[in-house]
RNA sequence: GCUUCGGUGGCGGAAUUGGUAGACGCGCUGGAUUCAAAAUCCAGUUCUUUCGAGAGUGUGGGUUCGAUUCCCACCCGAAGUACCA
């Protein structure tokens, strides 16, 4: 009988989803754990090998725990608003609503396939209406929201207003858009309600305001910071510009600190940990005001290095400064806009990659230092962003080259404040070895004595602050997109209104065309039924608004990460209908233990998701603070591309290795049509594609080669290995071993088919073991000494894997393991049983087909794992751990029956110590039951 | 430029707190089986070699009885980030 893995997958699939196998239920005498995968995107090219790396991972993990008698919550569900099928939808008119199905059944073909141990019945989608009812729900309470910076807590929005009412917003320390005025209860009082509803909107934590966006043209839609890549849209690499909207935005900026020290508490991996810390962008300074000549208001500058504030002879501001048109002097007028004028025309992109040249003009306005009371130049130039900080800075030539560079150019004056510091060609920039100089009252003092000292005099003069900036900016939240979830929001007067959540969810209306409308407004604005009626409380007709009763609504769609920020907790409870997720069902899984996916969102979906949860933590709806204890980022598999040399502009085509002095370019050929030779199967390329049909190619003794390269596996690079294919040929549970064989887990490595026969004949020698004969026979003796050592050798050693998640390391040890049985011509019941309930999470379709065949009814996937038994393994001689004075330690062989005076002569005849105990004598060899614990020399 | 991670045979990659480097797999070589092939099994496979041995984990140095592992400097690669004041 040999190894019929398609019969053999094919039984258990179905087996496993007729009897509901990893169903799981939300209350169990079991401990919980929760593992899960990042959900997928479904788009229309379907999964390639590259795929489901991380999804085996975790199924063997899954499949692992189980057997350790866990409860295992093990989910899977897709993260299904998004672009691509909205652009598909455009070119085609089909409702992405349909196309997103379609895949989404190919997706779960090609799962399924793998034999992944998920409880579908918990399948979550983030565009279905009972999800996003939660979501927008979730928007609503966003909404009601403000950042109490006293308690580091976001607070009810109406708990402030009760505030305002008795006492105003001087005790009041939030997070908001900007400062405003100290007003009193009387003044809260008397203002109107649109007036009290602006003042709101600056402490919510989703708010409204006009901001500077990134505006994609092409996209008709504005991106998220890290929706962008060289000043590039993400998706289709469109230029981006800078414009002013009225957007929705997250105050995520409320959170910058607990973001950054929630990092210490979770076990995420360095790298992103690293990425995360620096995109909040933490810096330790201070603000320190500037006054300015003849204009009755201060600028206020972010800086920190205060310590060289003498070394200041210069102001600068960004030309998007406020403040820039009214301190500008009449002479100087007409330049300045002239520069305002040609920075606003350049492109994000443009102003990036132009950093090395050096611009900027001079206002004519002169700002007094605020400790020497010197006149300070006021310039403005691009080489000040905008967005950081204040949008100004004190120019200190001597210690920023940025600014050395600018005063060089200009012509600006240089103090040098660093005592014996050369700073004839560069600025000195380093925090140490200097002593100030040119300083006043500074004068002697280094870097940290300077800065505390400084900080403190321009405290006691009113002219600064202690200040800890961040970069991370408030999250825009507004899509003029179709694809995604509406608003839970009505517009009356212009200032909006949230839905009641009784009337949830808010659906998304159909359209005719899903491009923005012709005068410009999201697609939404192509639906003739999008109107609040405040009366009836439904989505009614346009044609009804009358702004009394019924009134406009949103237009725009909430952001991808919308859906995929809190989705972890709805697998908990998924299809409660009466809140995200039952009270019983949070406290029972609290968080994810091990939560598996790329890296790639680093900065996107893993920052915003931590910030989502500590903020349903604020308001008590989770019960926890950090909702995934661990994340691995699987590396990606790289696809190893084909290419086929071309002489440029004809239809001659030259193998490898042959040089005609011509121009040529190299174009990806299908990988499907190359050997592992790398030679080109040219009549299936000649089938291929129209242009390859009549053309020549030049081969070296008959073989057209290719020359190859290793990238990322991706339709346009026809590059892709479809993990179907590899099912056909060899079987999911060799493509299961196989992938995790490749090497660590985290790592990037390329896939290389040539390699899968080692696993495959893996499983088949397995196979054998219980086929001595062609028939299955086990016999059920006592099993020999060696079996035992080689069985608890391999149980010893996977165990120590999982812990450290090397899935490549075990498939190597049961490859050992069977390669002995094999050779002590093994097929002990006991040891086989034990072998097989080991190997199960990594190859199930295999073990579950032994098992049965061992006569056990039940699925393999609950049984107890095998008991590590050390005394099997150190029978006879051993290997033991030796340390000398508690400190050098390694591996000795002794005699577990030996006296001491034995064992120091064994150690002496132990080459590796012959050098060292030449040097010195053994006081003391300490024994504890049988094991050397230490030596005293 | 900065930050982080990494560099081990022909290839993917192993190597508990420093303790016999190259596990396991691929590939390659030889052999068995076969009319032959596929499949399978066995043996070998870091390099050099005068067959005794010598060298060897990017390069150079250091600590140590002992370094792939720890420290310093440099070279190379990958990822992230970038006028962040």
């Amino acid at each position: 009988m040999t190894y019929n893995f398609k019969q053999i997958e094919k039984k258990w699939q179905k087996f496993w989803s007729e009897n509901q196998t990893f169903k799981v239920e939300n209350d169990s005498s079991l401990p919980k754990y929760y593992i899960m995968d990042m959900f997928p995107y479904p788009s229309g090219a379907g999964l390639h090998v590259g795929h489901p790396l991380g999804y085996i991972a975790s199924d063997i993990y899954s499949r692992y725990k189980r057997l350790k008698g866990f409860n295992v919550l093990h989910p899977q569900g897709y993260d299904s608003f998004g672009l691509p099928a909205e652009q598909y939808a455009i070119q085609t008119g089909r409702h992405p609503k349909k196309t997103t199905e379609e895949n989404i059944s190919r997706y779960r073909e090609q799962l399924d396939r793998l034999g992944l141990s998920f409880d579908w019945s918990r399948e979550i989608r983030t565009s279905d209406k009972s999800y996003y009812k939660w979501t927008q729900w979730m928007f609503i309470k966003l909404y009601n929201s403000w950042y109490d910076n006293k308690i580091d807590s976001a607070r009810d929005i109406d708990e402030l207003i009760s505030v305002f009412k008795i006492e105003g917003n001087k005790n009041i320390d939030a997070s908001q858009s900007e400062e405003l005025k100290v007003f009193s209860s009387d003044e809260w009082n008397s203002y109107d309600l649109e007036k009290q509803n602006s003042i709101l909107l600056n402490y919510r934590l989703a708010f409204l305001s006009e901001i500077d966006v990134n505006w994609c043209p092409k996209l008709g839609t504005v991106l998220a910071n890290d929706e962008i890549i060289d000043g590039l849209s993400e998706r289709g690499g469109h230029e981006v510009v800078r414009k002013k909207m009225t957007q929705w935005s997250i105050r995520i900026s409320a959170y910058s600190q607990r973001l950054l020290d929630g990092l210490n508490d979770i076990d995420w991996p360095d790298p992103l940990k690293e990425m995360q810390k620096n995109w909040i962008g933490r810096s330790d300074g201070a603000m320190v005001s500037f006054d300015i000549e003849n204009f009755n208001k201060q600028i206020e500058v972010f800086t920190t290095r205060v310590d060289t504030i003498f070394g200041v002879t210069f102001m600068t501001l960004a030309p998007e400064h406020p403040y820039v048109k009214h301190i500008t002097t009449t002479e100087n007028l007409e330049t300045v806009n002239d520069y305002i004028k040609k920075s606003s025309k350049k492109t994000e992109r443009e102003r990036m990659s132009d950093v090395k040249s050096i611009s900027g003009v001079f206002t004519g306005a002169y700002a007094i230092h605020p400790l020497s009371n010197e006149k300070l130049p006021i310039w403005i130039s691009d080489y000040v962003l905008a967005g950081y900080g204040t949008g100004a800075v004190m120019a200190v030539p001597c210690g920023d080259q940025r600014d050395y560079n600018f005063a060089k150019f200009f012509d600006i004056q240089i103090r040098n404040i660093f005592l014996d510091k050369d700073i004839s060609n560069e600025a000195y920039q380093s925090k140490d070895d200097f002593v100030l100089t040119n300083s006043s009252f500074l004068d002697g003092l280094n870097f940290k004595d300077g800065l505390s000292l400084a900080i403190n005099k321009l405290k006691s003069v009113n002219k600064g602050v202690h200040k800890i900036n961040y970069k991370l900016r408030d999250a825009v939240f507004s899509r003029q997109r179709y694809w995604g979830e509406p608003f839970p929001v009505f517009y009356k007067n212009g200032s909006p209104q949230m839905i009641n959540e009784k009337y949830l969810p808010i659906e998304l209306p159909d359209v005719n065309k899903y491009l923005p409308t012709e005068d410009g407004k999201p697609p939404i604005g192509n639906s003739e039924v999008w109107a609040w009626d405040t009366k009836q409380n439904k989505v009614v007709k346009n044609s009804l608004i009358d702004d009394k009763t019924v009134f406009r609504m949103e237009l725009n769609t909430m952001p991808g990460w919308a859906g995929s920020s809190w989705y972890f907790n709805r697998y908990m409870d998924p299809n409660n209908k009466n809140a995200f997720a039952s009270k019983e069902s949070l406290d029972y899984w609290k968080e994810v233990d091990l939560y598996i996916g790329g890296s790639e969102h680093a900065t996107g979906h893993l920052l915003y998701s931590r910030f989502w949860q500590y903020f349903l933590y604020d308001l008590g709806l989770v019960p926890v603070k950090n909702y995934a204890k661990k994340l691995i980022n699987q590396g990606m598999i790289l696809g190893n591309s084909a290419y086929i040399k071309r002489e440029v502009g004809s239809d001659n085509y030259f193998s490898k290795n042959i040089d005609k002095n011509v121009k040529t370019q190299l174009i990806h050929v299908d990988v499907q049509f190359i050997n592992i030779y790398d030679e080109l199967d040219i009549e299936k390329l000649r089938n291929w594609q129209p242009q390859f049909k009549n053309a020549n190619f030049e081969t070296i003794d008959n073989k057209f080669l290719v020359y190859r390269d290793v990238e990322k596996m991706s339709k346009s690079k026809f590059n892709v290995i479809n993990p179907d294919d590899i099912c056909d040929d060899y079987g999911a549970d060799t493509l299961r071993l196989y992938e995790m064989f490749l090497g660590p887990i985290e790592q990037a490595k390329p896939w290389n088919t040539a390699g899968i026969t080692g696993t495959h004949s893996f499983l088949k020698k397995y196979w054998n073991l219980f086929h001595k004969s062609g028939n299955f026979e086990v016999n059920n003796n006592q099993p020999s000494k060696e079996s035992l050592k080689t069985l608890h050798k391999t149980i010893k050693k996977i165990e120590d894997d999982m812990k450290n998640f090397s899935f490549n390391t075990s498939i190597s040890a049961f490859m050992i393991c069977v390669n002995e049985l094999n050779a002590l011509k093994c097929n002990n019941f006991h040891i086989l049983k034990s072998l097989t309930i080991l190997l199960s999470p990594f190859a199930p379709h295999i073990c579950e087909e032994i098992w049965s065949k061992m006569g056990n009814k039940s699925s393999i996937s609950f049984e107890p794992f095998p008991i590590f038994n050390p005394d099997f393994v150190k029978e006879s001689s051993f290997e033991y751990p030796v340390s000398f004075n508690g400190k050098m330690k390694f591996k000795i062989n002794f005699d577990v029956n030996a006296d001491v005076e034995s064992i120091k002569k064994d150690l002496i005849k132990d080459d590796r110590l012959e050098k060292f105990l030449n040097q010195r004598e053994i006081k003391k060899i300490i024994v504890v039951s049988g094991k050397i614990i230490n030596i005293v020399c």
